[in-house]
DNA sequence: AAATTGACGGTTA
DNA sequence: GTAACCGCCAATT
């Protein structure tokens, strides 16, 4: 079998937390990386949503950044999050306070 | 193996 | 609230 996904195990983590994000939630990257133990590691999860296979079907929409917004490479993404019910302030900014999910709270 | 890049976070101004 | 700089770690080339 050739490997023609040679995924990484790192990414790996983060498509299982990211694929973890319930419908009308949000979770900011710093927010992944902390779940997967790497704090520091923000970056990689956006890394990874961009390598991310779309046969994962990885919510990645529902990710945005610490400040509330969406990705700043992503035109569509704050449509697809009002589709799921998700109400941007005219700011452009997600309400964090209400739709970010907490994973320790479920 | 080395250098560069990167869908970011946090702090400071 | 916005803008700019630094730092952090791993993937990609």
């Amino acid at each position: 079998m050739q490997k023609e996904y040679t995924v990484p195990p790192f990414f790996i983590e983060v498509y299982s937390v990211v694929a973890a994000i319930p419908y009308g939630k949000v979770l900011t990257y710093g927010g992944i990386a902390r779940l997967i133990g790497r704090p520091q590691n923000s970056r990689m999860v956006g890394q990874a949503m961009w390598s991310a296979p779309e046969g994962l079907k990885l919510p990645c929409h529902r990710v945005v950044n610490s400040s509330g917004r969406a990705a700043p490479h992503w035109p569509q993404q704050r449509g697809l999050l009002e589709g799921e019910g998700i109400v941007f302030k005219p700011n452009g900014c997600v309400d964090m306070k209400k739709y970010l999910w907490d994973p320790e709270k479920e």
